[in-house]
Order: C-alpha cells, then sequence, then structure tokens
DNA sequence: GCTTGACCCGGAGTGCGCTCCAACTCGTAG
DNA sequence: CTACGAGTTGGAGCGCACTCCGGGTCAAGC
C-alpha cells in the first residue's frame, strides 16, 4: 500500500502523513525497491485510531505520547491506559460544554422565532 | 465597568477584550474621563453569548458576521437566526463525531482493562 | 512629590496543525 | 523515447486566535 492509497483510504493528505511521520507518530513504513513508501494494512487500523484521538481533540503532543508508548511495547499498556482515561474525562466535559451551548443556540433562536427581539 | 473588571467577570483577558474590538466582535465602549473604556452590564451579557458561540467551535469570522448583523440593527434578526441556525447543525454533527469518539476511548479502555493486547 | 498599578496604543510574536513548494527520481503507457 | 503521474526530500509559509511587549498616560495612596 503505497502512500496515495493510504491517504485515500485514512482522509488524510500525503503530506499530513509524511508529516505525521516525521513528529513521530506514525512508525517509518518499510520501503519498496525504489525508495517509496510501503504500508502495511495495520498502518490503516493505527490511522483511524489516531484519527479518533484527533476527532475528540487530542492535541498532537499528547497522540504523540501515546505513539512512543505504543512503539516502546506491550509493557507500557497501564500508562497507555491512564492516559486514555483522562484524555475520556476531557472529552465527557467537551461534549457537556458543547451540550450546553447547544442548548444556548436552541433557546436563542427560539426567541428569534417567537420575534423576542432583545 | 473597566476592561479588568470586564475581563475579571467574563474570563476573558484584557487583551483579548482589546482584540474583539480591534477585530469588531464588540462595540467601541464609552470611555471615562481620563481615555479609558468604560463598559455598561449588557456588555457582559453580549460577552457570555460570545463566549457560548466559542465554546461550540464557532469561527472569529463567522462571531464577526453576527456581531455586524446586531450592530445593524433588529431588522437583521431573520438572518442571525439563519446563521445560529446553520451553526447548530455543525454542534450537532460534532456532538455526534464526540460521542462516536468517546465510545471508542471506552472500548479501547476496557480493551486495556481485561488485558487484551492488542 | 513619588511610587504604584491599571490602563492606553500599535505592532510584533507565538503555538498549533498542517499545507505548500521546488527540485528531483521512478515506473509505466503510448 | 518521451511524457506523465506518483512518489521523494527539506524547508518555508499559512490561518487561526490570541498573547505579549515597549513606551506611554493618569489617579490615588503614602
Amino acid at each position: 500500500m503505497k502512500i496515495g492509497d493510504l491517504a485515500a483510504q485514512s482522509g488524510l493528505s500525503p503530506d499530513t502523513i509524511r508529516y505525521y511521520e516525521r513528529i513521530g507518530l506514525m512508525p517509518p513504513p518499510g520501503r519498496d525497491g525504489s525508495g517509496r513508501r510501503d504500508y502495511g494494512d495495520d498502518t490503516l487500523r493505527w490511522v483511524a485510531f489516531l484519527e479518533k484521538l484527533r476527532d475528540t481533540d487530542m492535541p498532537v503532543r499528547e497522540r504523540l505520547v501515546y505513539a512512543r508508548l505504543r512503539a516502546k511495547g506491550p509493557e507500557t499498556a497501564p500508562e497507555r491506559a491512564a492516559l486514555l482515561r483522562s484524555h475520556r474525562e476531557r472529552v465527557r466535559e467537551r461534549l457537556a460544554a458543547l451540550q450546553a451551548g447547544l442548548e444556548v443556540l436552541d433557546s436563542k433562536i427560539e426567541g428569534y422565532e417567537r420575534g423576542d427581539i432583545r
């Protein structure tokens, strides 16, 4: 699997993939006969998970910490779990804030619909 | 109410408040005898609403559009309502994505807790 | 009268997360 | 044989949303 295929299947751009590799988010892939990146299918699963982390606003720096723990081996599982748990807490808070914002929007819109000019 | 008080009560920094004024998010306040900004209580309500919009990830540019409509007068109410409705739609999508991410986190954490090393 | 602290202004700087670029190398299709 | 498309590199540039800075003014307290 070449970088273009991975890009197409993951939704990331080739530039972003190379950027992730540069900063250490993605392990350096193997290369084909002429020096091009060649990815295995497991990469796709890893990228998908990275995107879930990104979708939940985990900063690159923290995804990097997670990636380094993962690269270090299975003995880092407890640390990774701890990282995810604390991130989950933040996601819950974010979710609550967003829901609160949504309610404000709803009532503001309702106000407009009723024509209360405030 | 001086800028420091508004900052303390809104949670924004004085710098951010001046920045918001520069870009047009906040209307220029009155000035006291020696040229300092002097805010009325209505400002606090406006800032709070702006923060709700920010909390729901409405970009500055769009908050600006809303602010300009508001400044223009009550006849812009339908446009403002439309803006908020389309923003609300995005918030709902974001909420769904966040919830999906949360579920992935949950199951990943559960995996770690059960000790499946994958 | 002098220090302190809050405020003023314009503009430069910051951190994040990409995104784009120039200049190059390959493998394949016409 | 040549044109094309997809890949390579290192480094520069970008958009967002602030954040900080230097050099100044002013009112109040000791």
